[in-house]
RNA sequence: GCCGAUGUAGCUCAGGGGUAGAGCGUUUCCUUGGUAAGGAAAAGGUCAGGGGUUCAAUUCCCCUCAUUGGCUCCA
């Protein structure tokens, strides 16, 4: 056979000579086409574009519209960053250097030099240079034997661990220019193709993300095809940064922090109290509905309630040290499910009784390491949409599908539309170490989960080895405005801690039985989930969130008395109204009730004060004119309905 | 916790070996102005904290604390 058969992306297929490479079919197609190609992609394997076709495949064609395509452009710009700082730089060791999702980054060990940012346009320009050079990335396969002989020559001790894991006969080379990378592939044709380059910042990475290995520069940066899509770039950057929940909790007297209060412990400020009180509301009003009760629970308990709970030995590290009273150790409750059980325990239970779901806004505290903690998002005061739903083997399908129902109802009530559902199992081979050893329960509970969640149609990915340790959960992840991920919400599935609580109640028989416990918190916690709307809604909050709802602001001071009676009169209707009774023109007054992203303005001037109406703008200029101040008031409580 | 950066007025930031500056905000006065900034004056700082070098430190060096970009972690 001289001839393969090869199926295109609209599902043409056409014969080629066997040998043909990618690259030589972009040329047939056209040459517009060829200059463009940066991969290609055979029957979902992605290949460099020089690769040899020798049998029948699909092939597709990837530029810089393609995901695939990105990520072969920026796994050579990391190659293009290694040779320029290898140049720059000589006698420096090199890592890894991966593509990311907006990106790349190299992995280096500069021994005794300093590398910081200061020395990144040095570096840029040198790319820039080496760029120019239409340097061809050359594939070539290398002998294990070879590939150990080649860095032990150049000294490179972390491409030599590389190698060590890897099978004879699968190592690759690349070489661009006068530098060789370790690499599986593929790469780009050549250097020119990045034309625009930026490197964004410096940090230290363990290598292999082993914290007990040395610590390495790594330095990211990112490229464009065109100097135009970088400057896009670097705009949305900006852009993401002014939606940052610090910079908006700053701005619209959210919470602050202070030193002698301490790291990770916000206060909130009347704005930010204003949005806890009403989502706690919302959320009674939510859960109530759901057949909820409410408990609380005191913010530390006796040491020995955290040893039967098994998190004192797994989690002492995550929770602020003890202290003593009377001769004994009292731990901050780093989590309120304990408690919880504790009030489960506290009267007898029939299976009549159940499933009862104990509900509680909890006060915990981490001890969060400091370099973790993260504005709003990652704290150590926090407080939990917490329930807690005990439930039998029967019932356990309904009482999960009931909390994902919330779920759901919550994210439509919020707007959220970008997140993902992650499902975390466990991994059978830790078993009794990270896990708790219960086999079958494990594999019965999964698979209750996943029917569940297939059952509601609702879309999730499962990941391995990310199960609590008492049971698998499903978490949410959310992206904050600079892109660090998060869990939002999380929602687990327990079959330990009743054991180990001897929770249990009286079945039909007459015969003691363990409950099921579900742990919940779809609404995250308070800190996380404030920050988390901040960015969502760019501070912009709807009308049944805003700290503020409407200010009035009277034309001159003639009209203070008028503005004064519209104000106490929504007041009383129970909107968030004020007065802004300033000495100053009505456009200055807009202005910063535009700031203070405010969502309505009544103007009252002469007009309004002879008829006894008020004018309305909303917050981003939308003028509603002239209305009755009862239509108004009624306007805004149909919007702030909770 | 680790590597790097940063810390000057309430906020955003400039400055720099000879004890500090702007804009916004605040207060007071003038102005009574109709849909995104009217004018003037004043108050406000142990230049994060501690130690060192120096005749002299906010500035240079060291330590601590905090913030921050990442890494690790995240019940």
């Amino acid at each position: 056979m001289s001839h393969v058969v090869i199926t295109l992306p609209d599902g043409a297929k056409k014969e080629y000579p066997i040998g043909v490479t990618p690259m030589e079919v972009a040329m047939s197609i056209s040459e517009g086409l060829a200059r463009n190609v940066l991969s290609a992609k055979l029957n979902d394997v992605v290949v460099d574009a020089s690769t040899a076709i020798t049998k029948d495949v699909s092939l597709q064609l990837l530029t810089w519209k393609d995901d695939e395509g990105k990520q072969t452009y920026w796994h050579s710009s990391a190659h293009l960053l290694a040779e320029a700082l290898e140049t720059l730089y000589p006698g420096i060791k090199l890592a890894i250097g991966p593509p990311i999702q907006n990106g790349f980054y190299y992995d280096i060990d500069f021994g005794d030099h300093k590398f910081s940012a200061d020395d990144f346009e040095a570096v840029e320009k040198k790319m820039i240079e080496l760029a120019k050079n239409n340097s061809v990335f050359e594939r070539k396969e290398v002998s294990k034997a070879d590939a150990i002989s080649y860095f032990t020559e150049k000294g490179d001790p972390y491409k030599l661990e590389l190698i060590q894991d890897l099978a004879d006969g699968s190592i690759t080379f690349y070489t661009q220019g006068n530098f060789t990378d370790l690499c599986r592939g593929p790469h780009i044709p050549h250097t020119g193709h990045i034309k625009s380059i930026k490197l964004l910042n410096t940090a230290g990475a363990y290598w292999r993300g082993d914290e007990k290995n040395k610590q390495l520069t790594r330095i990211y940066g990112i490229t464009f095809p065109k100097k135009a899509e970088l400057d896009e770039y670097l705009m949305m950057l900006e852009e993401a940064k002014k939606r940052d929940h610090r910079k908006l909790g700053k701005e619209l007297e959210i919470y602050t922090f202070d030193d002698d209060v301490g790291p990770g412990l916000p206060l909130w400020l009347p704005n930010g109290g204003t949005i806890i009180e009403l989502l706690e509301t919302y959320a009674k009003k939510v859960e109530k509905e759901a057949g909820y009760f409410r408990v609380k629970t005191p913010h530390i308990a006796r040491e020995s309630m955290y040893i039967k709970s098994g998190h004192l030995p797994y989690y002492k590290e995550s929770m602020f040290p003890p202290m003593e009273i009377d001769g004994v150790n009292y731990y901050l409750k780093a989590m309120n499910c304990p408690h919880h059980h504790k009030i489960f325990a506290a009267t007898p239970k029939s299976y009549r009784d159940l499933p009862i779901r104990l509900a509680e806004y909890g006060t915990c505290y981490r001890y969060e390491q400091s370099g973790e903690l993260f504005g709003l998002m990652r704290v150590r005061s926090l407080q939990m949409n917490d329930a807690h739903i005990y439930c039998t083997e029967e019932q356990f399908e309904r009482e999960f599908q009931g909390v994902n129902a919330l779920y759901l109802k919550h994210f439509e009530k919020f707007g959220i539309d970008k997140y993902v559902m992650r499902f975390s199992k466990h991994d059978p081979a830790k078993l009794g170490k990270k896990y708790i050893d219960m086999p079958e329960l494990w594999v019965k509970t999964e698979a209750m989960v996943r029917r569940v969640l297939d059952k509601m149609g609702v879309n999730y990915i499962e990941v391995e080895d990310e199960a609590a340790f008492y049971g698998p959960k499903i978490d949410i992840q959310v992206w904050s405005a600079i892109g660090r991920e998060f869990t939002l919400a999380t929602n687990q599935v327990d079959f330990a801690q009743a054991e180990r609580f001897d929770l249990y109640f009286t079945n039909e028989n007459n015969e003691r039985e363990r409950p099921i416990i579900i742990h919940r918190a779809p609404l995250s916690t308070h800190e996380r989930f404030v920050g988390f709307l901040l960015e969502h809604y760019a501070g912009n909050f709807p009308v049944w969130l805003a700290p503020k709802q409407v200010i009035v602001l009277p034309i001159s001071d003639k009209y203070a008395d008028y503005a004064e009676e519209v104000g106490n009169l929504l007041k009383k209707s129970d909107i968030r109204a004020s007065v802004d009774h300033r000495a100053e023109k009505a456009g200055k007054k807009i202005r910063d009730a535009e700031v203070a992203k405010i969502p309505y303005m009544v103007i009252v001037g002469e007009k309004e004060q002879a008829s006894g109406n008020v004018s309305v703008r909303m917050h981003g200029g939308t003028d509603l004119g002239t209305m009755e101040l009862q239509q108004f008031a009624e306007k805004i409580l149909n919007e702030a309905r909770i």
